[in-house]
DNA sequence: GAAATCGTTCATTTCAGATTGAACAAACTG
DNA sequence: CAGTTTGTTCAATCTGAAATGAACGATTTC
């Protein structure tokens, strides 16, 4: 008889850590992940969130059970967010950080961060697509490629208008 | 001497597409995976959104020299996101598909396939959440607890308010 | 109704990106 | 200044998601 397996779960284990604290990070891994980063951010986070003292680098690799240079990584980009400061501890010479939680901050961050240099690099991606398409032979060819591209361009055009409305509307 | 490897580049080649063609499937491709899509949704996307004749399966397939598999699932993602609409070629018995460029249905479609899913399994974990934060038996630990779930459902909550926001925003 | 055409499915393979951990630099300590 | 602590870096490794393609069912054709 196999050896009863009963419940399939691929949820990563976390010893040392309570169910409340286990959930809160499922949750933001789940949510990092959506917006395209990676899972330590996500438990590093998560963890941070629900902790009410600061904590430090050697905290995290322990707690989630990551290697340092994850930790070291994770903090880095998510130091570059805003979502965590750096909290001086009396008691120890290490860093200590806690998660910052005001949502206009985090939203500029991201904004900041991730959306903007992608909506530049697009832009630039277009402009040299405009000069490509002048080269076109065939006139109608010409016609249909120069229309599409303007369309592009809207696109990101749409896009940069969103971005403080989104701003706006997310700082509470 | 090493083979002068000139310039790195990592960019698919595709030798039957003129270099238009090459440049907007590069500009989708980076889109789409910002948006969380493999690169075969975005070769796709593009190479249809370029093209001023619908394109059948077959053609994607020697086009952009992907397998049946990939061309077969990613026409299907792109139609449950509204990408993508089916024409009927009167000449063959193939389906063809056009992109569909208008920006209003393309961001609902990302809205209700992507963004709103994720809304609402996150809303079901908190919920989860507030069950097990309620078992805390530390007082303190339970105030605190309870702030942060809490301050998750109000994320939520702004998340749900800038949807149709953003749709009347993008929709041109 | 046999053969050809068309598209889907899904077990396997491939690959990009995440993670690791050893080596290192920098900052402290006594 | 020797030894210790702390955090970063990056080549090597691992892993999960994407791509493949053979097998299949459905539809069309003759």
């Amino acid at each position: 008889m196999p050896p009863a397996r009963e419940d399939e779960e691929e949820i990563r284990e976390f010893p040392s850590l309570g169910p409340v604290e286990v959930q809160v990070i499922q949750v933001f891994v789940d949510g990092v992940k959506v917006l395209g980063f990676p899972r330590s951010i996500g438990e590093i986070y998560g963890l941070l969130f629900i902790s009410p003292d600061p904590l430090s680098l050697d905290d995290l690799v322990q707690r989630l059970d990551i290697s340092k240079g994850s930790a070291s990584q994770g903090l880095r980009a998510l130091k570059g967010l805003g979502a965590v400061r750096e909290i001086p501890v009396e008691s120890s010479r290490r860093s200590h950080y806690q998660a910052d939680t005001e949502l206009k901050r985090l939203v500029g961050g991201f904004i900041r961060e991730q959306v903007r240099p992608h909506l530049e690099s697009g832009q630039s991606k277009i402009r040299r697509l405009l000069v490509t398409a002048s080269h076109e032979q065939d006139p109608a060819r010409q016609e249909f490629v120069g229309e599409r591209v303007k369309q592009l361009e809207r696109w990101i055009d749409r896009g940069r208008i969103v971005l403080p409305i989104l701003q706006k509307v997310l700082g509470e």
